[in-house]
DNA sequence: GACGGATAGATGTAGCACGCATATAGTGCG
DNA sequence: CGCACTATATGCGTGCTACATCTATCCGTC
C-alpha cells in the first residue's frame, strides 16, 4: 500500500491482533484514485505513468496510487466519456496513451470536490465522537479522578 | 442508502450519466460502520438495534447505518475479541444481545481516531487540489479574464 | 382472533474500490 | 545477454457497503 498505513500517528497495531488499518484496507479510505486522477489531469494532461507522478506531487507524496488501478480507472472514465485518449505518436519510447479531460470530466471533478468535502466532514464528526467518548471514559472510569 | 447522497451540496448528477456518488457507492466513504459502532458502544453499551439509534444521534443524524451490516460488524468484532455479548435475560421482549466493549476494543477505538483523522486530512488535501485546479482552469481558460 | 407494524437479530447477494502479483514490450546500460 | 526503467494492462483476492429477505416476538387495533 502507499504511505499512510505505515506512518500511522498512534502507531496502531498492538492490541487485539489487527489494527483498524486492516479493516480499512482495500477501499478503506473511500474512492481516491478517480478524484486523484482528475486532479492530475486538471493540472497537466499526459499519459498514465506521468499522471501517477503528478498525483504523488500534488498530494505532497501522501498518496501513491497503484499503477494498475490508475490505468483501470482511466480506461473506465474514458468509456464513460470523462476523459479522452490518443496514442502518442513518438518513434522511440514505449507506446503511451495521452489523456485529456472532457467537459463532463470537469463537471465530475466538481462533484468530487463536494463529495470529498462531505467525506472529510463525516470523518471528522466520527473522529470527534470517538475521541470525546474515549476521553469521557478515561476520566471517570480509570482512577475516579473526582471531577 | 443513508442521508448523504441525497443531500449532496452541489446537487451532483447531471453531466455524463453517473455522479461521483455512484462511483463512491458501496464502500465509497471508507469503513464507517465499525468506528460508528465503537463510538456508540463507548457512549452506551447496549444491543444492536439500540446502538443503531445511538449512532444516528451521535452523528447528528448524518450517519444511518444498515441494520444488517451493523449486526455483521458486531459479530465479527466479537470473534476478534473487541466486544463481548450476552443474551439479555428478559422474559418478554424479543431476544436481544447486549454488547460491551473490551479493553482491546477501546484500543481499537483509539486506532480508529487516528485513522479517521488521516482520512479526514487526506480528503481535504485532495479536495483542495481539485478545487484549486478547477479554479485555475476557469480563470485563464474560460474568458481570458486577463490577470 | 387475525393483521400489520415495531422491535430484534441474521443471512444472501451484488457492486465498487483497492493492493499485489504478473504479463507484455521497448529502451538503454554494462 | 541480463537488468532496470518506462509504459500499459489484466487476474485475483479482500474488504466494506447497500438492498432484499427471513425468522421471531411483542403490541395495538379492527
Amino acid at each position: 500500500m502507499g504511505p499512510m498505513c505505515e506512518e500511522g500517528p498512534g502507531g496502531g497495531g498492538m492490541h487485539g491482533g489487527r489494527p483498524c488499518c486492516k479493516r480499512a484496507g482495500g477501499a478503506g479510505r473511500g474512492a481516491l484514485v478517480e478524484p486523484a486522477a482528475l486532479a492530475a489531469l486538471l493540472n497537466k494532461a499526459g499519459h498514465g505513468y506521468d499522471l501517477r507522478r503528478e498525483i504523488r506531487e500534488i498530494t505532497g507524496g501522501e498518496l501513491e496510487v497503484d499503477a494498475g488501478g490508475l490505468y483501470r480507472v482511466l480506461r473506465r472514465m474514458e468509456e464513460e466519456g470523462f476523459v479522452t485518449s490518443v496514442w502518442a505518436e513518438s518513434d522511440s519510447a514505449p507506446q503511451r496513451r495521452d489523456y485529456a479531460l472532457t467537459a463532463e470530466g470537469r463537471d465530475l471533478a466538481e462533484d468530487w470536490v463536494a463529495h470529498l468535502r462531505e467525506r472529510e466532514r463525516l470523518s471528522g464528526v466520527l473522529a470527534d465522537a470517538l475521541s470525546s467518548a474515549l476521553k469521557a471514559e478515561t476520566a471517570h472510569g480509570e482512577e475516579a479522578v473526582d471531577e
